[in-house]
DNA sequence: GTTGAAACAATTACGCC
DNA sequence: GGCGTAATTGTTTCAAC
């Protein structure tokens, strides 16, 4: 990892489907250069993937929140763990140090789908005791 | 948005560099179908842009957190925004509804490093009341 | 690292419904 | 508007150095 190699990083986090020849433009190497140090990037993980960011707006979900989340006992981990794989409004999921276990970042349609997750999904799981809900009314930054 | 376009997205969400002719033949359109369904994607602001998701681990930034901060009053805000927008180890600013009034998602190298954002950044500014940040022990989820 | 040829993919122009 | 085919253009890969 080098200089070169974090302006390539510079680049595809910009365009992540700059192709190498407009690249090694940038970089001042050659195309297979260039192709040969994504490779690198990639095999040694430093490049988890490559993907795509959505608009949420453009897809309906207006809304976004952090629900914070304890849990009792160690126990009940594996059905949370497993509701949350499994809902697709569950962007992020951290385990925590400190009051709360979990922070969850959910988007949502509307705060009707907010409160059902909440309700029927959350709070009916075993060893839930607490939650806490931020609503986000504008997002400044938000990045990878 | 047809279901072409949502598979398209799934796609391209699992691999952003994807080949318009690797996709054809996973929704059995022809390559200018695809490449044109993409680029209207772009064009209709549902594809933000196309990015690369790296490794944080792998780049030195072993502690995740968020930090919750209370602004005083609304005349603080510039000052906090031009911080927000410089410091590279914010990830995420999102304004809240609640008891606080921003949370931030940081990645950063120890917690010397988080320390320092805490004491000489984020409180020494103009309106900080109060802050609380939450150490994150794992991830379980992180989309976008 | 580079260069150049071959393989591959994207774009364009067209016709079609 | 959305699609397909075929020719052109552009890009990547592979070999040799």
């Amino acid at each position: 990892m080098d200089r070169i190699d974090e302006e390539i990083l510079k680049l595809l986090k910009e365009n992540g489907r700059m192709t190498s020849s407009e690249i090694s433009k940038h970089v001042h190497l050659s195309v297979p250069a260039v192709s040969e140090r994504i490779r690198k990037l990639e095999e040694g993980q430093v490049i988890d993937r490559f993907t795509v960011r959505l608009n949420r707006e453009q897809t309906g979900l207006h809304l976004l929140a952090f629900i914070m989340v304890q849990l009792e006992k160690p126990e009940h981990v594996a059905g949370f763990r497993t509701m949350i794989v499994q809902t697709p409004s569950v962007l992020e999921c951290h385990h925590l140090a400190g009051e709360y276990d979990y922070l969850l970042k959910v988007a949502l349609k509307s705060t009707g789908e907010l409160e059902q997750l909440i309700s029927e999904q959350i709070k009916r799981l075993e060893g839930v005791s607490k939650t806490n809900t931020m609503i986000v009314l504008s997002t400044m930054k938000e990045e990878m």
